[in-house]
Parts: structure tokens; C-alpha cells; sequence
DNA sequence: TCAGATAAAATCGCGC
DNA sequence: GCGCGATTTTATCTGA
């Protein structure tokens, strides 16, 4: 049986780790934000420019989802 | 000033409301899952149905982002 | 055995049917934010009233639990 | 007057370095994911984690902001 | 019945 | 400060 520290002292572990990488993840977002900024001030709509990554997420999600249903149809298929 | 009773008699009629309406929703819900209970009894299969119309909703959610930008473009042109 | 054809329009008759049912699913969820935006017009927090509901639903799904608790009481004791 | 041409490849590359940085992201928060799973395998529970970690951060949040009060007060004392 | 995937709800954070 | 989009958390569903 594990002592209660060693429990205590591995949760302490894993809480410490997810908070380091929340924090990068915060400071992802803010140079993210940073790009945005630096590319209005050259003169860019950040409202576009937002689109158009939403519009390419979708591609790229789509495509995916298309390989997915393939992988389906060749299974049903019993191609697989 | 409101008194108490009217507001309370104010938010009942809301949260009544908003009842019925979710038990609605859960009642189409329902009705979903029959059709592709009844669709997998034909012989087809539930996995690639959801795909299919994931996919077109995809599509359709594509377009009207497309639409979108192109508002936004013609908006920054100034030919709104 | 059947024809593609046939195949494939009982299929299409199944998704249209699965996508008539979503949209209207989705229109009851429409109102349903439709009715919080009133409520919050006339002063209410909505925040408070998901709370509220949720309680609600909470406890009317721990009714069905008792009463279906009690009912297996009632079977057991043969007096159903 | 830039070109159309340099306003592309400037547009364009902004938008790469905003994929990059979301895909960055992504990846973050794909091994944050991973830990709580690490952690459930070692009999955590993920529920309970993510309060913990939710807790922390309001607590450090509000720590910030009464650092900022303070700061306030004595600026406003001449302390500073 | 449970885990793993999917979808929905709620919350958060941003730009306007 | 409000709406809107993204993210996160909760609930539901399906297949093993």
C-alpha cells in the first residue's frame, strides 16, 4: 500500500507538470495575438485574416474527415 | 419598483419555458437515434451515416464562411 | 439483393430525414438562447437561471431514480 | 503603392506563422491531455485534477490582484 | 457495463 | 459591455 506522502507527492508531480504547460500554452496564445497585432499595424484586417485561418482549419478538417469515410467505405467494402 | 412576487412569477414563466423547449430537443434527439436504429435495421451502417452527414454539415458550414469573407473582401474594397 | 440504386436512394431518404430532424433541433436550441436574451433583458442573470435549471433537471432525474427504486421495492415485495 | 504581390506573400506569411503557433498550441494541449491520462493511470482521478489545478489558478489570480490593490494603496500614499 | 469517442453546454477571452 | 468565437468541461452514445 502507498503511503499517503508518496500519493500526495506524486499529484503534487502531475499537477506542477500540467501547470508549466498551461502556462506555455498562455504564452502561445499571446504571440498569437502579438502576430495579429504586428500585422494590423502593417496595414492587414485582423477580421480577415481570422477567416482565413478559419476557413483553412475547416480545409484541412474536411480533408481529413474525407480519409476517415474512404477508410470507412474500403472497410465495409472488407478491402481493408 | 418590482415587487418580489413579480419577479419570481416573471422568472418561473422563463424557466418554464426553457423547459419545455429542452424537453422538446430531447424529444427530436430521440427521434434521431430512432432513424439511424431504423436505417442500421435496413442494413446500413450507423458509423459511415454519421460520417456522411458530418461531412455535408462540413460542407455547408464551409460555404457560409465563404460567403462570409466574401462580404468581409468587398467590405475592405469598399463595394458593400 | 438489391440494386445500388435503390441502395442509394433509401440512404439518401435516411440522411435527409437525420438532417430535417438536426435543423430542427437546432432551431429549438436557437429559441432556447432566444429566451435567455429575453430574460436577461428584463434583468435577469443568466448564469443564475442554467443554474436553476440544471438543479431542476438534477433533481426531477433523482425523482425517476426513487420512484424506480421504490417501484423495484414494490416488485420485490410482490406488490406490484 | 506595395504591389499586390508583396501584400500576398506579407499576408501569407503572417498567416504561417499564426498556423505554426496554433499548431504549437494544439500540440500543448494535446500533452496536457496526456498527463491527466498519465495521472488517471496511476489511479487519479482527472475530475478531481482539473478542480485542483482551476482552484490554483483563481487563487493565483486573485493573489495578483491584491498585489495590485496594494500597489495602488502605497502608490497612492507616495510609497512606491 | 465500461472506456473511448462524439456531441453539447458552459465558460472564458477577445475584439469591436 | 456585449456579442461572438474559441476552449474547456460535462453529458451522451456506441462498440467491445
Amino acid at each position: 500500500m502507498k503511503s499517503n506522502a508518496v500519493n500526495t507527492s506524486h499529484l503534487r508531480a502531475f499537477i506542477e507538470r500540467i501547470e508549466k504547460l498551461e502556462e506555455e500554452k498562455r504564452a502561445i496564445a499571446d504571440d498569437i495575438k502579438d502576430v495579429y497585432a504586428e500585422a494590423k499595424g502593417t496595414g492587414f484586417d485582423a477580421k480577415v485574416m481570422r477567416k482565413i485561418v478559419s476557413i483553412r482549419r475547416q480545409d484541412k478538417s474536411k480533408r481529413q474527415e474525407e480519409e476517415e469515410i474512404l477508410d470507412l467505405y474500403l472497410t465495409a467494402l472488407g478491402m481493408e
